[in-house]
DNA sequence: ACCATACGTCGGGATTTTCCGACACGTCAA
DNA sequence: TTGACGTGTCGGAAAATCCCGACGTATGGT
């Protein structure tokens, strides 16, 4: 039942959502205010990282403040393992010509 | 119209593409064999990859070669920093509290 | 010249995603 | 108790995704 991560940061929303609440916990009105969106739809996209075990909800008086989750992001962070030293060799690379040039 | 690097990511057929490409290139009839679907999907999988340029295709006599070109995926990574201490804590913590147990 | 191979792309069907308004429920304040 | 607030969820519409068979177009072998 585990929705898929990877699945779940492919929305543009759902990423603003999760780096919002890097600053720390909000409640849901909070939250659908960064967005041009409807309550509702914000509500869904906390239904599906919550799914994702991306985020934790604890009730607080009649609102629910949303907590970030970030440990299954550990599996994209393991999946793009492999790859990083690819793309990071290139950065070098450009960087090593940049020093290159203006020495 | 260069397709987001996140959405490209969320199909399970596109990553295990990008992982077999790790390895090194290979022409589409190749790549297909490796799933259970049909060879346009597969193809249209790596039209969708290409639009990302996340794939590079090198024409080689009557086929195609792709090569993976891991640059995009650099994005992902700068996404993924502000969150990866996060859950590199929990770790550390998790181990931490091992080697506690277990001195 | 002919035919098989390797591939892209198109038309369309099935499923999923995304969003909204409407409604239901619990909480708090008066 | 009454009523406003904060939130979840449902029904359904619109759009996107995913897949396939069919066709078109090169390339290479015979």
């Amino acid at each position: 039942m585990a929705t898929d991560v990877f699945g779940a940061l492919a929305n543009p929303v759902r990423r603003a959502l999760l780096a919002a609440l890097l600053e720390g916990p909000r409640p849901v009105n909070d939250l659908a205010s960064l967005f041009d969106l409807s309550r509702p739809a914000v509500s869904e996209h906390l239904q599906l990282l919550r799914q994702a075990g991306l985020v934790r909800e604890e009730p607080r008086g009649r609102q629910r403040w949303y907590h970030l989750d970030a440990a299954p992001l550990a599996e994209v962070g393991d999946w793009l393992h492999p790859f990083e030293h690819y793309w990071r060799d290139r950065l070098r690379a450009l960087s090593d010509l940049l020093d290159e040039e203006r020495p």
